[in-house]
DNA sequence: AAACTATCGATAGTGTTACTGTCTATATTT
DNA sequence: AAATATAGACAGTAACACTATCGATAGTTT
């Protein structure tokens, strides 16, 4: 097929795409002609990748492109996750060593049974995290830090048992790079719709 | 105090401070002449919460001006948590009705009994990342959903629980509002810690 | 009181990101 | 042959979050 068709059938504009190949975003195309190129439908799968890590997932181009580079590799199923979650917009450094955030949330880690290496993207994120909210006086989320985790606990097995049914190797790096990018955005949708809920049952007529 | 001080206890530039007046995300500050300002403790925890906001959150600007009415506002609780909820990036209009994801969404909520109104920001998030996920071939995930909404649950319930525990209304509505934006993030966190861990335990050294 | 530094408010400028538009030289289609 | 489409290069744009500069005070130091 030719631009205009892939164009057509990804929903993404010419403009866009050219965008993308510059970025080096999507696989070369096959060459008809030294200045003539042909399209085929895995150009229309990436085109969908992309736009989904994008839109849905709220990832820069250039985490994109790090993202695509890390499935594509045929590197270690829990290093592609590693990249996966280092593209990861807010996934920054570590607060000061000594911080109580990270304190806090190594020893809730800890009480988890958890491995975690030091230099995992969300050890960092959940410490800053709890650092802002220290700082802002909500010492209350503390008490709740182990029932997160027992959720999160339960999410995270979910994500890894559904990684397993895959069929190929290729198929599950896939299934790493978008889980992990779009089971953020899920999560926080039903997390909003469940506080609904729960808000209702609480305080809904009684006392607002 | 004066500016410089504010800037220095805050951490935020000069500039930046301007910059957030220009926007309407400060308290007005007291007028010693009509020409000089004295600012107040309650600036400092100002700037504080919009950089929570801005840097751990992820929101815009923009966002933070409206989570910061809601807060302000003497408005229901359930009716603040839909204004945070709103502000979050990614929370746009509701895929086509018709389409799979909506369906899937609406009948998996049901099945947990959850109340759910149909403009809740989350329903809109959490079928459009579906919609991406079933375009992308992914389907396994809907298999996993009801495991999603029961840690969806977990999370929600004690998130209401902390709000109940706060000594006033105002403390409510921060609590809310600070909950609902920096809890994903920091669920976001735990989530990745609890992969690492369970990746190690599933394919680290015997498959890849 | 003069000199110096800080602040106020307004406005203009900067850097980044993600496109979008325009152009010329070829190809392809009719 | 004429009309349309494509490739590739590069310039332009819109939104965003600051950042810098400026002239007119205000406060502080000497």
């Amino acid at each position: 097929m030719k631009m205009s068709e892939l164009s057509e059938r990804s929903g993404v504009s010419v403009a866009s795409i050219k965008f993308y190949q510059r970025e080096e975003l999507l696989p070369e195309p096959e060459r008809s002609s030294p200045n003539q190129a042909r399209y085929a439908a895995n150009h229309v799968d990436r085109l969908r990748l992309i736009r989904a890590l994008v839109d849905v997932g709220g990832l820069s181009v250039a985490a994109v492109r790090r993202v695509l580079a890390a499935a594509e590799a045929d590197i270690p199923l829990d290093w592609a996750m590693g990249v996966a979650q280092h593209a990861i917009p807010g996934s920054v450094e570590l607060p000061d060593q000594g911080s109580r955030g990270v304190t806090e949330i190594d020893s809730v880690s800890a009480s988890m049974g958890w491995m975690v290496s030091p230099d995992n993207p969300g050890r960092a994120m959940a410490a800053r995290v709890l650092d802002s909210y220290l700082q802002l006086d909500h010492e209350e989320l503390l008490s709740v830090l182990p029932e997160y985790c027992s959720a999160a606990e339960i999410v995270a097995r979910v994500d890894l048992g559904t990684v397993a049914l895959q069929p190929n190797r290729a198929r599950m790096s896939e299934t790493v790079v978008v889980g992990t990018v779009l089971g953020d955005s899920l999560f926080a949708g039903l997390r909003r719709m469940a506080q609904e809920d729960a808000a209702h049952r609480q305080f809904s007529r009684a006392e607002s």
